[in-house]
DNA sequence: GACACGCGTCAACACCCTGTCGAGAACAAT
DNA sequence: ATTGTTCTCGACAGGGTGTTGACGCGTGTC
C-alpha cells in the first residue's frame, strides 16, 4: 500500500572509499548553500570550493549539477515514505486521527529540508530528470490515497463522488504548493503553523462531506 | 470586489511607431517558440532572429528575456481578469452554477495561453521578477474569494470553518497546481475535460461542506 | 540646405559558466 | 617493481549573456 522509494546510486560509477568523503562533502555543501541562494545561482564550483576539489574533479563525482540535486532529492523521498509509514493501512481505526497523522508526517520531513524540496521544485521545470523523479514519486502517493478512498467508499465511511484517483490527485496537488508556498514565504501562503490543520480541513471535506468520519 | 490588473510599461522607454512592429515581433516569436521548446532552451538570439533583427538590437526593446515573459504573462493576467468578470458578486443567484463559471473561465484563458502559463511557472522558481507578479496576482485572487466566502457565509449558505483566507489560499493553489499538470501533461494528472469539474467539486465541499449549495 | 538630435542597428568585446580531454598523482594488489 | 584503478586538475572549446561604441536614418528647425 505505501510506495517503495527509487534509489539507485546517481553520483559515481563505482563505490570506493577515499572519495566517499568527497562526495558526502558535495551533497553537504550543496544543501548548506541551497539555505543561502536559489540553486541556479549556485556554480559547479561553488560546490567543488566547497567539497575542497577542483571543477573538473567535481564531474567524476557527479555527472552534472542537477544529478546532486537528485541525489538530495531522493534521499528526502526516502525518508518521506518512511515517515508515511503504513499510516493508511489503519485509517479505519480513526480516520480524522489518521489522516492528520499522514499529512503531518509529511509536513515534517518537507519542512526539516525545505532548502532541498524547494530547490527542486524551482527546477522541475527546467529540469527533466527532477520532473521524471518528482512525477513517479507523486503517482506513487496519488496511488495510495487513491485506494484509502476506495477503502473508505467501501466500508460505508465515505460517499460516493469524483473518480477517487481525481480527488487524490487534487488533493496531493494542493498539498505541494501549499506547502511550497508556505516554505517559500512569497506569495500568498498559509501560516506555518496552520499549515496542518488547513490541509486536513479540505481533505475531510472533498473526501468524507463533513469534517467528522465515522470510525469503524 | 474583482481584482484589478497591474499593467506597467514592461518593454522599451519610450514609444515609437517603428519599433512597435519589432517589439510585437518579438512577442509573437516567443509565444511562438514557446509552444515548440522550454523557456530555457530559448536564446535571446532565436527571439532577436525570430524578429528578423540581431541580438544587440533586441536589448534596445527588452531589457532581458523575462521582461518578454513578463509582457506575456501581463496580457494573460489581464485576460484572465476581464473573462472573470463579476461573476463572484452574483453568487447568491446560483452558488454552484457561479462557482463553476468562475473556475471555467480561468480554466478557459489559461488553457488558450498555455505555453505562456506553462513557462512562467518554469521560471517562477528562478526568475524573482515572474515570482513577484505572480504572487501579487495571486493574491488579489485570493481575497477576491476569500471575500467571496464570507459573504456566502454571511448570508448562511456556508458554514464557518476554516479563516476564509487560509482557505481560499488552500483553493487557489490547488488550481494552480492541477492546471498546470494537466496542460504539462507529465506526472498524475487529472484529465482536461474532467478538470472544471474536478476542481469545482472540491471547492464546493471545502466551502459548504456538501454538494449542493443553496441559492438565495 | 545644413544641422542637430534622438531612434534604431549591429560588430565586437568582456565575462561567466558548462562540459571534456589528456596528462598525470596516489594507492592498491600482485 | 609493475600494473591497474581511483582520483585529480590545467587547459581548452563552446555557447550564452549583457555592454560599448560607432554608424545610418528620419524628422524637425532655422
Amino acid at each position: 500500500m505505501t510506495p517503495i522509494a527509487t534509489s539507485s546510486p546517481r553520483g559515481r560509477r563505482t563505490a570506493r572509499s577515499s572519495g566517499d568523503d568527497r562526495e558526502s562533502a558535495i551533497l553537504a555543501t550543496a544543501e548548506r548553500l541551497l539555505g543561502e541562494r536559489t540553486f541556479a545561482d549556485i556554480s559547479i564550483d561553488d560546490l567543488a570550493r566547497g567539497a575542497g576539489i577542483s571543477r573538473p574533479t567535481f564531474y567524476f563525482y557527479f555527472p552534472s549539477k542537477n544529478a546532486v540535486l537528485l541525489t538530495l532529492l531522493d534521499r528526502v523521498i526516502e525518508e518521506a515514505n518512511a515517515a508515511a509509514g503504513d499510516v493508511l493501512d489503519r485509517l479505519a481505526e480513526n480516520p480524522r486521527a489518521r489522516w492528520r497523522e499522514l499529512i503531518h508526517r509529511f509536513h515534517e520531513t518537507f519542512g526539516g529540508h525545505r532548502a532541498v524540496v524547494l530547490a527542486c521544485a524551482q527546477v522541475r521545470g527546467t529540469n527533466g530528470e527532477v520532473r521524471r523523479l518528482w512525477a513517479t514519486v507523486m503517482e506513487g502517493w496519488v496511488q495510495a490515497i487513491e485506494a484509502a478512498i476506495d477503502a473508505e467508499r467501501s466500508r460505508g465511511a465515505a460517499p460516493d463522488g469524483l473518480p477517487a484517483r481525481d480527488l487524490a490527485i487534487a488533493l496531493n496537488s494542493m498539498n505541494e504548493r501549499v506547502w511550497y508556498a508556505t516554505f517559500a514565504g512569497d506569495g500568498p501562503a498559509v501560516a506555518e503553523p496552520d499549515v496542518v490543520a488547513v490541509l486536513l480541513d479540505v481533505w475531510l471535506a472533498a473526501i468524507y462531506r463533513n469534517a467528522t468520519p465515522a470510525p469503524s
